[in-house]
DNA sequence: GTATCCCATGGAACCGGTTCCGTTTTGGGG
DNA sequence: CCCCAAAACGGAACCGGTTCCATGGGATAC
């Protein structure tokens, strides 16, 4: 039995060629001929021969991973950026290593791990603002950075406009006729510096301005990121009995979830006695009929993911600052016209044992 | 300028001692005087010296990483998983690599990228079956492999019984006198050997037959795992008239919103036309009131990857193969009794700019 | 004072690829 | 058949840590 793995050198040995042949095999080079490729091929195959990345990482100076800093990753915006992220990193041969900071305390010590243990190429920062200290020591290594839903001068970066968000959410309300429009939001995250729910709080403010409409901050109520906690906050504006809301902008849709059930609890029709919209354009929205300022989630992490891969060949980054588009999905939580808009995408067809709804795409192929 | 990043040889040079020692100094033996090591961890800091994570894993033969298989990363159950997973790995100082597994070739492709470069020190694998062969592969070259939602002879894995959980499920729709009880589940997943959704209803066979009810496949409807085609296989199913289903058993949470969606767009009252219990104990479940079966999804993915630090220890793991329990969490979906369940956890105080309810635990520290 | 032991230390060998440079082989033209 | 350019190839040097072994020096014991 052999007790060390295979190594390049016993490879070379064993197909009669030197190790740089056999580097030359493993990536691809055009430097070898034919023959003594199939025979180097069938000698690792034969020693089933595994090359080991570090070492290959040692000698190219690079380590083909990239560090994906993740703020707090269960909630599902966030999700959906990632798998953006995850998957063209996956494709272009990079490792994706997932570092989930929940709060400032971890941010920093992932940031000085990644950053002093030179273990990435480079980093992609998801929704989260990087300390400035930590900026600074970043661009003055020359590691490669990219943000994604995050804004920053002279980085490449895939932002939105929330403010701009908040007010067409806003203005959508407006445009309904609604006059005594409540805000719900987060609190706001100094340590982590998202800021997002801020900003669209802000353009509610912008649209009511625009609209001659004085704020009351009676209606205005912030608090954790959860259905729950939207929910209580929400009970706590219809005390305010005939002077409470007629219309509630929920930050997101996770919110605007709650913001319903609430509403519902209190006996009150959506939209009829309550409209509302959220943010987000996630998934539960669509079902639970939400109207919600839609973000390209999973656009955002895939066109933050291909600069990171730009900038690690090498290339330019096309377009180094990227805004992408909002756009409102009006639906009935502020229309109050059910769309049924499933049906028609799916066919039921009977199968072997009950009804059954065939995948689409890829997994009609097993 | 200096062109090249500063070694622990120039270290050693500057500091004026033996590389041996550096190298002493930054993996903290007790080899070293007092002395020597405060000269050494200054000349580092001085000259901003940080190792080459690649190097320091050629010589020590292991790369401090973990791959991490995940089938379909957006589901939230898998999610939070993963979330466990990855915190633990993160306070071992491991690196956690992900890799998302749509479909088999996916699967293939990541577990050959993973098993033939060396990359990573183990495996831990969410919520999916590997291949028989890969199996084999894994198993000879002695690469640590952890099972999380999924089970095999010999292998350390977290897991729960499936078929249990849906067969409580079921007894809980019938232990409130249901007789007609739908099924709604996910097609199977013949590529990825996810047999949740199966095993769960061969669990709802169970119970039928066991309260003597012959079980009736005009209510088993089967399709895509998203709320939008449980709430068309729901619609499907009430065409069926006064032999509709009195009750549902969907094999997630997810299903189960679409199912409560389609019951209210066609008039029906929950629970009292249309009694819903879903499975896996999803935050929306909570916020919709939707009963359940609760398994400890965090909890899993910190086990599973406890027991890969523990491995990659040399330790031995203590309970090789750990079944999870499960247990129902009755609600408004099925009970009809609304509880009014997140009230009394938030206090709700004047906040500057509005209502406020604080965060809880570390957020309050910023 | 000297023998002994142990702690601290320097540094070479090593981990396993990659790359560059020098040499050999190949192939085609004269 | 010979010559020369180009292609193919071998292998040493190198990447930057870790580890082991040999060495030096100080403390302790006698």
């Amino acid at each position: 039995m052999d007790k060390r793995p295979i190594s390049i050198a016993i490879v070379a040995a064993e197909a009669g060629v030197g190790v740089g042949t056999v580097s030359r095999v493993l990536n691809g080079s055009d430097q070898v001929s034919e023959t003594t490729r199939i025979r180097v091929l069938s000698t690792i195959e034969r020693l089933d021969y595994r090359p080991l990345r570090s070492a290959s990482s040692l000698s190219k100076g690079r380590t083909d991973a990239v560090g994906i800093l993740v703020s707090v990753i269960t909630r599902p915006s966030v999700m959906a950026r990632l798998v953006g992220v995850i998957d063209v990193l996956s494709d272009a041969g990079l490792d994706a290593v997932v570092f989930n900071v929940e709060n400032r305390a971890q941010l920093d010590r992932h940031l000085s791990s990644i950053i002093d243990q030179r273990r990435v190429d480079g980093i992609i920062s998801i929704s989260l603002r990087i300390p400035k200290e930590r900026l600074a020591r970043i661009r003055k290594l020359d590691i490669p950075l990219v943000l994604v839903d995050s804004s920053l001068p002279n980085l490449p970066c895939v932002y939105i406009d929330d403010v701009a968000g908040g007010k067409m959410a806003t203005e959508h309300l407006l445009s309904l006729g609604h006059r005594r429009i409540g805000f719900i939001g987060d609190n706001a995250h100094t340590d982590l510096g998202m800021s997002a729910s801020e900003d669209r709080y802000a353009g509610y403010l912008m649209a009511l301005e625009a609209a001659g409409i004085e704020p009351d901050f009676d209606l205005v109520a912030r608090g954790p990121h959860s259905s729950e906690a939207a929910a209580v906050l929400t009970s706590a504006l219809f005390e305010l009995g005939k002077h409470r809301p007629t219309a509630i902008f929920a930050s997101s849709d996770t919110l605007a979830v709650g913001v319903i059930k609430a509403a519902q609890q209190h006996g009150h029709k959506i939209p009829d006695d309550l409209a509302v919209i959220g943010f987000d354009n996630l998934e539960v929205s669509s079902i639970l009929d939400i109207s919600t300022v839609n973000q390209p989630l999973l656009e955002s992490g895939i066109k933050g993911a291909s600069k990171m891969v730009s900038l690690l060949n090498g290339e330019i980054v096309k377009p180094h600052r990227e805004e992408l588009l909002l756009d409102v999905v009006p639906r009935g939580s502020s229309l109050g016209i059910e769309r049924n808009n499933s049906t028609k995408l799916y066919g039921v067809v009977e199968g072997p044992h009950g009804l059954q709804i065939l995948q689409g795409g890829e997994e009609l192929v097993s």
